[in-house]
DNA sequence: AAGCAATGTTAGTGCTTACTAACTTTAGCA
DNA sequence: TGCTAAAGTTAGTAAGCACTAACATTGCTT
């Protein structure tokens, strides 16, 4: 391994515990010297990776700013029946929130710090989803077996029921208080969402 | 006016600055004094009044805790249908949200400092909601005209998305980006929620 | 008018923080 | 073996923080 690998590989870990430290402290609750300490490596080399904390955290910002997560998924989902496109949806955003949780919790507790630079991430996620989404709806309802609704609010009530979930099952509360079972979560939304709730 | 009446104006002046700079900054990025000099008294006074920063933060979370914002809206609901009445729940709900954003904002960002206290608070608020929204389902599935749906889960689903929507609006941007109007958030999901999206 | 509770003013303490300077140690590669 | 990039070690600085001491001032109440 080259010198310069071993250099990309602290960059890494600092990365690692910066974003670790700061969903979990906040900003300002995160050392520098914890950082380090939890990267297993001297506070002067984090300086030396990046030259300030607030640097460190915007590249942890960049470097973590998710891919699509649902556009790839389109084509595989005009096979599928309205249900089961929706349960399929709904799976893979659920486990998109979960695997960026950490993420997630900073955009939450840290969207003063960084107003503009979170808002860049969060449209890029979530809005991204939300026109997907709300073009899947469209092309139903051309024809389609969709009533006629509005696309952008309907994606929106979907999506937000299972990110009102996520976020009060992971973000607020790490388990411990009102859980409700996933599996069951995912059929109950959607069937709501499909059905509605009267007879 | 008694003097004891001055020393309680103050106090509150104080809880109100300490709410507002607290939600806006976080419980670490608000100094005692900015917090005093947005309540117009002196630093010191912050500290005759409340031993600490931590004790005034409590103190904070206690007076605003919010009371039960359903439980009395129940028997006015009976007499309505259905649909109108869950668009009154849908606008109590977010009505409620928005009077209490400052303190939202501070249980989004500042849960992990003080789980149990926020948990509480939390349960309180939100939890009797859905207890509350849960029973009222109950009702008119027995005999009524509602499905045979999970009720906890649909108050989930049903406050979820009320829930998601105003934290996307108001605590992640204020305004400033994917604006829906509210009026229409609250037919559009309401509909939804009833009739769901199929013809 | 006098007393007293509440607040102001000024100056400070000790602690923690982000960040730096100067020098040493390690480890891969020619 | 010796060069070099990367990281360690130690010791520090300046600034900001929560919080305090001592004393002066205000204004309501009697």
């Amino acid at each position: 391994m080259k010198n310069g690998g071993k250099a990309a590989e602290t960059r890494k870990k600092l990365l690692d515990a910066g974003l670790k430290l700061i969903s979990k402290r906040g900003y300002l609750g995160a050392t520098t010297k914890d950082i380090a300490k939890k990267a297993g490596v001297a506070e002067l080399t984090l300086f030396r990776h990046f030259s300030s904390k607030e640097i460190l955290f915007r590249e942890i910002i960049n470097s973590y700013t998710f891919l699509p997560a649902l556009k790839g998924l389109m084509p595989e989902i005009k096979n599928l029946e309205y249900r089961d496109a929706m349960l399929l949806i709904a799976d893979r955003f659920l486990g998109r929130l979960y695997e960026r949780r950490d993420l997630i919790r900073i955009m939450q507790s840290q969207m003063h710090l960084y107003p503009s630079k979170v808002k860049d991430i969060y449209q890029n996620f979530i809005g991204e989803i939300y026109q997907t989404l709300a073009s899947y709806f469209r092309e139903l309802q051309d024809g389609g077996p969709l009533r006629d609704f509005d696309p952008e609010y309907g994606a929106r009530a979907f999506l937000g029921m299972f990110f009102s979930f996520f976020t009060v099952q992971e973000i607020m509360f790490r388990k411990d208080a009102m859980p409700l079972e996933e599996g069951k979560v995912k059929t109950e939304f959607v069937d709501i969402f499909i059905r509605g709730t009267v007879r």
